[in-house]
DNA sequence: CGATATGTTGAAGTTAATCAAATCTTGTGG
DNA sequence: CCACAAGATTTGATTAACTTCAACATATCG
């Protein structure tokens, strides 16, 4: 009987989004939660490698020690992310040591014991697990190329018409999935000029900008500001 | 007898990093260049899939059509990018369209035939592409975060320390691994501010800068930075 | 050497961050 | 139901950072 929390967990991760949810129960059975305080090592470069990891809360640093005992970071990583599937699946080892960051950092351990008798047992674990992971991959790919836009409003007008939209015919309805504070976040700006950027959308006619949605009222100056138009 | 050019664009595809030459090879006999003009689909919604895409040149939209035949953008992705691995590897079918943006866009089509075959025959094949896939995710991750950070210092300095150095004690050297102009889009900033941030560093005697490489001449102050502490 | 691409420097102009404060929401307890 | 507190959003004024534009310097290569 799996911890809920953990399944939950999993299915978070990018590498398990389309996988059989009785295949998942199984690789649950082999996770457990570790908490670490800040500072507090959670393994070091060249021990044996049985289990990956992801960041439930808290920060994680992956480094080298370097020939003066410099720390050189490799990764510097935070809630969301996971580390050291290549050291579990192809080496066997951890190249790096790793840290926790801040206090508390809680990790989901997720054993590689049941991993591997999975992949040889079922065979569609290891093209739906590919297939998860490029998909969540193109999105990064996206998500650099886009934060790597330096107009503001380029980024926000490229965001807004990716999100899924309600409506019919030129009224698009998008429903804001977070916060404004989390969207400005995401793109790389302040909440402030997340909300003079709507405000002026407004003014211009083109997006009616409410709490918690906007209605886009034409989408063709936003299309022409997303494809790099000058404002 | 495989095409050398079609091995080594497989090689540099994060999908294949870590995966035995002789596999390649298997993989790579599946394979063929495809080249396509501005605005040539590549494929629609809902046909069969039986292969998936690296984008070598050009760019490629991928998109939904709407209720009124409006175009809605799922990813707009260019060179370097791949896409539809899902929809070989767990769908069946194609769940967007595509078009090439640019011309020409030169694509890599990898056939899903051999790559669903090897996936049977050989154990390792699977472990070892989520391996890898995983890794460059890591990258991917700690990019985004990176390149959320506000100032251009910052970032430069993150990207400095975790260059590959070499050199003993407190002088590291870290060879440049593109040209600068490379490295200030990398770092989402112009060549100027490139230019001017490593010529202020200089002068604080915190680094050396030559043409190709930077010696760092006392890591503290750029740690600092790159922690986010205040210039 | 001359041509082209890459890198550096300076001055001017914009963008978006910061700071500060007002306004609006939402949840809570009385 | 209302008052209040905490948090989110908006707005305005200011400022610092970064881009842009232009010119120059320095490599690289045929």
């Amino acid at each position: 009987m799996p911890d809920p929390d953990i399944l939950e967990a999993l299915r978070s991760l990018p590498h398990f989004r389309m996988i059989d949810p009785r295949i998942l129960e199984r690789i649950a059975e082999g996770c457990r939660w570790r908490t670490l305080a800040a500072g507090e090592t959670l393994f070091l470069e060249g021990q044996p490698c049985r289990a990956f990891y992801a960041i439930h809360e808290g920060g994680v640093r992956l480094y080298r020690l370097g020939p003066e005992g410099r720390e050189h970071v490799v990764h510097n990583l935070r809630a969301g992310a996971s580390f050291a599937e290549a050291a579990l699946l192809s080496f066997g080892r951890f190249p790096v040591h790793a840290v926790a960051t801040e206090q508390p950092t809680k990790l989901l351990e997720i054993g590689g014991d049941p991993l591997l008798r999975l992949f040889r047992e079922e065979e569609r674990l290891g093209p739906a697990m590919v297939g998860s992971l490029c998909m969540h991959l193109v999105s990064l790919v996206e998500r650099v190329e886009e934060l790597s836009l330096a107009q503001a409003g380029e980024r926000l007008a490229r965001w807004l018409l990716r999100q899924p939209a309600s409506g019919k015919g030129q009224r698009l309805e998008v429903e804001l999935s977070m916060s404004k504070r989390d969207i400005a976040s995401h793109l790389a700006m302040t909440p402030e000029t997340l909300s003079r950027l709507l405000r002026k959308w407004q003014e211009q006619g083109w997006i009616e900008s409410r709490r918690s949605s906007v209605v886009i009222q034409s989408a063709d100056p936003l299309s022409a500001l997303a494809d790099g138009e000058p404002a």
